[in-house]
Order: C-alpha cells, then sequence, then structure tokens
DNA sequence: CGTCAAAGACAGAACGTTCGTTCTCCCTTT
DNA sequence: AAAGGGAGAACGAACGTTCTGTCTTTGACG
C-alpha cells in the first residue's frame, strides 16, 4: 500500500497550510504558494479561482483534520474521559513545535467582513466544535452541558490565543487546573 | 477649558487606531490613513518613518488607553473587589459596539515574527496585564495569586478570541460565572 | 514692534516594487 | 484529440515611499 505521490492540488493545501499558518495570509504572495509547492501558476489558477479560494479551501482542510484529531483523542477512553481528553489535546496542541495560535482566529484577524466565505469557514468550524464539546459534556453526565461546552470554548480559545504569546507550558497548566475544577473532574 | 484641536499625529493615531482595529493592518493602506486622517503623505512620513512605526505607535497608544481604563475600573471598589471589578470590564469590553476582538492578538496575527518592533509592544503589554491582575489577586487575598493570575489571563484571552465570532453575551456570562467559580468570588 | 529664518503642514505628482491575475507556448499522459 | 501540468513572460492595479513646490505658523533676534 504505497501512497500515490501528492497532487498539484494536494501540495498547494499543504503549503499553504504551513505557510498561511506561519506567516499569516495576507503576508505569503502567490509567488511563494507557487514555488514551494513546485506548482506553476497556471496550474493554481486551474484549481483556484482566486487566492481567497485557496484560503477557505485550507481552512476547511484543517476543520477536517482537527475534526480527526479529536475523534481519535475522545475514541481513546469511555465517555467521561472525553471531555479531559480535549483538555489534553488543547496542552499538546499549544505546547507543539511550530505553534502559532488557532489557524480560524488567526485568519479571523485578517478578514473582518462577517459575509466573508473565509468567516463562513471559521464559524462552520466553531460551531461544530461547540456542539462536540457541548455533547461530550453532556455524555460524561454533566449537570449543565451548555455551560460545561461554553467553557471548553473558552479555555481552548484563551489558551490557543494566549500560549504562542506568552508561556506555553505554564499555560498548558493552568487549562488542565481550571478545565478540571470548572467541570468538576478529578485532578 | 476648551481642548485643543488634535494635532496631525493625534490624527493619524486615532485613525490608525479605527482602521486597524476594524479591518486589520495589512489590509489598509497609508493611502486611506492619510485621506481619513486628513494629512498629507509628507506629513506621515514625517513623523513616522515607515507604516510599521505607526502600528507600533498605536499599540502602545491602545496599551496606555487600556491601562488606564484597568486602573479607574479597579479603583471603584475596595481590594476584593478588584478582580470582579475585571472580570466585568472584559464583559463589557467583548459585548460593545464594534468589539472585534483583541488589538493585540489580533496584531500578532498579522505579524508571525516574534523579533519585530510590533511582538514586542505587544510583550509589553501582556507582561504589564499578567502582573497587574496577579498583583490584583494577591491584595484580594487569593491562596495562588500565581494561578489566578494566569486564570484571567486565559479567560480574558478567550473571551476576546471568542467573542466576535460566537455570541458575546453568551460569552459575558460565561466568564463571569467561570471567574467566580474558578477564584472563590460569590455570585 | 517688526522681520526673517526655520519648521511644519498642505497639495499632488512620481517612483520603484510587489501583488494577483492572465496569457502564450510546449510537453506529457490517457 | 483532450486534459492537465510545466515554464515563464506580461499586465494592470495597488502599495509603500519619496520628491517638488507652496503656504502658514512660530519664535528668536535686531
Amino acid at each position: 500500500m504505497s501512497t500515490t505521490p501528492p497532487s498539484p492540488r494536494e501540495r498547494l493545501l499543504e503549503t499553504a497550510s504551513r505557510l498561511f499558518y506561519a506567516e499569516g495570509i495576507h503576508t505569503v504572495p502567490v509567488d511563494r504558494l507557487v514555488t514551494q509547492a513546485d506548482v506553476t501558476r497556471a496550474t493554481f489558477y486551474r484549481h483556484f479561482p482566486a487566492k481567497e479560494d485557496l484560503v477557505v479551501a485550507y481552512l476547511r482542510a484543517t476543520d477536517a483534520r482537527l475534526r480527526g484529531a479529536v475523534e481519535t483523542a475522545v475514541a481513546r477512553g469511555a465517555a467521561e474521559q472525553g471531555v479531559s481528553a480535549v483538555l489534553d489535546l488543547i496542552g499538546e496542541t499549544t505546547c507543539a513545535a511550530g505553534f502559532r495560535g488557532c489557524h480560524f482566529i488567526n485568519a479571523a484577524a485578517e478578514y473582518p467582513d462577517a459575509s466573508d466565505p473565509v468567516r463562513e469557514a471559521i464559524a462552520e468550524h466553531r460551531a461544530w466544535f461547540q456542539q462536540t464539546v457541548t455533547e461530550l459534556a453532556a455524555r460524561a453526565g454533566h449537570p449543565d452541558p451548555a455551560y460545561a461546552g461554553r467553557v471548553l470554548v473558552l479555555l481552548h480559545d484563551g489558551a490557543l490565543a494566549g500560549a504562542q504569546l506568552d508561556d506555553p507550558e505554564a499555560v498548558r497548566a493552568t487549562v488542565r487546573r481550571a478545565g478540571h475544577d470548572l467541570l468538576g473532574l478529578p485532578h
């Protein structure tokens, strides 16, 4: 089962994810994207009508990847451990090498227009996450799943926004302790 | 005591704060800045050697404004109420008209280089906030002021990052409840 | 009190660069 | 024959920055 070599479209998406996340969206020109993806300009515009379409595709691909990561992290334990697994996943994310905040929050900073397709992709991702963690809290028997879900989103946003500017390990510890305190989990 | 009319430099700073915050930094060209500030290009470059210098000045001015806001909000009550005042201030910020997240977190998304002067200004602001809320927690008699301070920063970051993308009122309520739960304050 | 020089601001053109996008031409694969 | 990709030139627009020239304000000094 040898994997087929990545198509130009896949190379573009992978390069976009890497560069957009590491350097911001507006600061990465099309020239760098096609050069690093080893693709010609014509190929770029054959797959994406404009740069913004690649931005949306990048966010949707990231969304799909994160859904998978949450699924596998949660599936490892029993229902009561799902919430704790999300807290751990947040900590691992903020302390990973090359961490530079949340793909979606960062993108939102560069796309202020709430009706922009980029913002729609962001909203869809956030709605999924909100719903997922709320269901996790309900399944774990939390008395107020809606509140628990909003707490998890709040801690997630705070961790990813702050850890790139402060000490990531301190943020990880704070998230874990605060999450367990708020949601009645054992330390 | 009639106020003197704002100088070109002040007009530039006010315009920069308004436009950079509402639309992002890289998306606002110098042309829009000088037009809306009613200033010529020559005047712009007489006060700021480059656009990035205006960005730094904008962040430092915002930092000064926020220090004042926290001071007055805290000064209104006794020592034990300082932490609660910060929580209230966060809620008011996220629910204000035109709210679009945190000036500094948004700017960091557009300036990935940690050694950039913009990032230095961001780091200074965050260090001040971290230290201020930690001292507030200590003054209020919290048993673990360092943890309480990190919790306040975490809630602050999460609220400002999330409220622009979700329901601000829900975020406000969550921050208040979670903050009081975590820090042992009465509801 | 009057004067002159320096500084700051206005108006607008202009420069060089970079960006997103399009185009032409050729090659390979199916 | 058709479609997808490679190579690279080219275009028009937008951007940050500089320049030329004129006018007003200001303050030091005769």
